[in-house]
DNA sequence: CCAGTATGTGAGCGATAGCTCACCTTCACA
DNA sequence: TGTGAAGGTGAGCTATCGCTCACATACTGG
């Protein structure tokens, strides 16, 4: 079925009414991702639903593949936006505190639309080994690490970046399941402090230690 | 495209030919699962790799969404089968021996076959909102809950049954995420003690307290 | 105002997907 | 050993799907 293959945008936008309906079908493929899942998004569909032509959707996005791949890189810039800040912001706190307002924050982003996360989260796996998640993992986890530098007299393990790995692999995992399968525990707040409590237990110095 | 919709099998093989049929049949969804991916995966070529017609399979199974439904049931059940036996081998070990224990198994049983179990993965959320799903996390949450129960003096949290919780989801948000993005990771006796760490000084208690 | 580029259109192509059904073959058992 | 049920077959139907291309329209700079 499929012919093209890449997944990077064919072209770029220059004028404002091309940016316009670059959106419009990102926005498209979002809603018709919710409303009908994967499978039935398909290519034709999203530019009916965007109100353009499929032609002007091939203009902008080589292949079906491409329209998930920007929506998941954006997803992930986001993300990258949310540690970034409340990183910046717990620098003056205690790693605990810190982490539960890092955990919070991510837990938030993913609220705002659950069951487009799902179908983002899906489809993954599936796009190209995952150039681009590669590199925003390396970036989260250069951001946590940066966090943990700073807090080293209070944080238990020597290796700041094993620390790191697991405390990101950790929290994303658990951000990943529960999206997958119970999304309202997202807005839980005691959930959010079990969480926190298992991650920061592994990263803070015990008062003894 | 798909006309059908049930997930249940249509009909039951009763005499050993048919038996024989239908364990061709997923073990030729398997393999072109893992060989082809998700999408290349038809029916028609299940069929043919499995070495019967197409027919035959749609006696068995009413839809693509049945053959998949059938594998994630058999690797949940595996993987209950796994949480009991370890869970009833650390009944006379310490919590964070245990734990070890079980993380180590839950990852050799993912190792197996990481390709497969990706797609799986991938595809769990597709599948009818994870009725299958649902009950085997009970399960699972049941059979911890159990375990740590039974070694209350040891344990941390006063709600056994919320600490259980925490801990299933943890190991299993951890382990997917690993499955989908670096399954080598698996192997890792470092990064498996590091999840135990993780896992088991949430649930221990300290010395002091 | 015009040349030329950027943008937008949509009929329709080739491929293949999921699935059915009319029919044959093998088996269980009276 | 004959008959009805269980098992098995595969040509082929319909429905799309992803995607292209020949063409029209809007814009921009000179």
């Amino acid at each position: 079925m499929p012919r093209a293959a890449t997944t990077k945008p064919r072209k770029a936008p220059t004028q404002a009414r091309a940016q316009a309906t670059v959106e419009a079908i990102l926005a498209a493929t979002k809603k018709v991702l919710v409303r009908d899942g994967y499978e039935a998004a398909s290519t034709n569909r999203v530019a009916e639903v965007a109100g353009v032509s499929i032609g002007s959707l091939y203009q902008y996005f080589p292949s079906k593949a491409a329209l998930l791949s920007e929506l998941i890189a954006r997803h992930m810039a986001n993300m990258l936006e949310v540690l970034a800040t409340t990183a910046r912001e717990g620098q003056t706190s205690s790693i605990e505190e810190a982490t539960r307002t890092i955990i919070r924050a991510v837990f938030a982003a993913h609220r705002v639309n659950p069951k487009l996360h799902r179908v983002l989260v899906e489809q993954m796996a599936r796009l190209g080994t995952l150039e681009g998640v590669e590199s925003f993992e390396a970036q989260a986890q250069a951001l946590v690490e940066g966090f943990l530098a700073s807090h080293r007299a209070e944080l238990r393990p020597r290796n700041v970046k094993a620390a790191a790995r697991v405390a990101v692999l950790a929290v994303r995992g658990v951000t990943l399941w529960t999206v997958l399968r119970n999304a309202e525990q997202l807005a839980d707040e005691e959930f959010i402090d079990e969480i926190t409590d298992m991650v920061s237990r592994y990263l803070v110095k015990a008062p003894s230690e």
